[in-house]
DNA sequence: CTTGACAGCTAATTACAATTAGCCTATAAT
DNA sequence: ATTATAGGCTAATTGTAATTAGCTGTCAAG
């Protein structure tokens, strides 16, 4: 019944793991329990479900970030919002978007695919790198630079603090994705990381 | 002449641009500047193309490893190696590696090439996992054990400490493959990384 | 000087994958 | 009840890309 949503689910699942290019349209009619030229009753083309694809992660996406800033009309937080950030808070958020970004379906698959093509087309590059790197560390950055504001971390630069606060977290990701047998492993790296990096910049120097 | 290495040569550059299916053998050899079925006098198939790349990035890599091990028989640095290293060797080590990832022809396009392939085949998936993350990883793990005993840094975790220097260092690189125009952009970021993780875990607190 | 192997070419051949044509059935609206 | 539409199928069609066949010129070794 939903085989046009099928369909996009069964290509996301194939251009993941091949790349577009080593997908043929038969495979994805196969992994939905038709024939190929069906396809062409919700697609106008191969590409055409590629583009559908990346529309709706684009969608997903805008509507995941319009969730973060949620306050009405209020476009980025304040710092109220990271008050009561602690090392066991720093942990929870590293490791709750770890796990999502690992697990989560969509956002598994999709992440693989853009990494995948990115290089094909300057707008996949761009949106890769928006939506893997430069919010993040944006989002991540003005985090730091609240907690600098209440006094519990050192003062240093907040946009340095994200990206050695990200980078890790996304490094162990990709290191999951290539080889999931080593997620348990990689996952407690990933704890130390986050420990050590709160303990290492907090301002009660607990070292 | 050394019609062989050209075809190469030119295969590595498409494969890394468009992935190896998006690429025809046709434009490798006019890339060569030959037609596509004289290629066939070098190389049995594509797919024989592609695994010379390959054999030849392993022996390159083999004998880059064994000259840094270099001294003779031993097999891993030992303490001397890193007694003198500063801030300022952090960094000139750290945008050497940055540097050199990004700019030299082989590295760059050869790791564009195994981005774009590493989830179609589980060994080019270690292969990458190897090289651009293991291997890094505990050589620098290493090295920061060293500087602890040696007293220059303070005494925290080393793989964490690796992870923390290198992720970021790999995390620039791959933001500036993707978008070659932010290169000045992003160095600077390296280099304020490197020299506040130095300060940071440094054992004379500066901060 | 002639022979053989090397490296190139043009012209098939083969294979296969995307798409189109045209037919069929069920079902939902008129 | 009739009909239009949605969504499926099989059987072409089309296009293209990898590879093979078989010819040619060059040049080094005998």
């Amino acid at each position: 019944m939903n085989t046009k949503q099928r369909i996009l689910d069964a290509a996301l699942t194939l251009f993941s793991q091949n790349g577009y290019a080593n997908v043929y349209v038969g495979q994805i009619a196969e992994a939905v329990g038709i024939k190929a030229p069906s396809l062409y009753k919700h697609y106008k083309s191969k590409q055409d479900i590629f583009q559908a694809i990346l529309d709706e992660m684009k969608s997903r996406y805008d509507a995941q970030a319009a969730a973060l800033n949620m306050n009405g009309n209020n476009a980025v937080a304040d710092a109220n919002t990271f008050a009561a950030v602690s090392e066991d808070g720093l942990v929870r958020m590293g490791m709750g978007l770890f796990m999502y970004f690992l697990h989560d379906d969509y956002a598994q698959r999709f992440r693989k695919m853009l990494t995948v093509e990115q290089f094909r087309d300057p707008d996949l590059a761009q949106l890769f790198g928006r939506q893997y790197a430069d919010e993040p560390l944006a989002y991540q950055a003005l985090m730091f630079s609240m907690l600098e504001k209440n006094g519990v971390l050192k003062e240093q630069d907040p946009n340095v603090m994200a990206i050695q606060y990200y980078a890790p977290i996304y490094m162990l990701l990709t290191m999951c994705d290539r080889e999931p047998h080593r997620e348990a492993e990689l996952t407690v790296l990933l704890e130390q990381h986050i420990r050590q990096f709160s303990r290492i910049y907090s301002k009660e120097d607990n070292v």
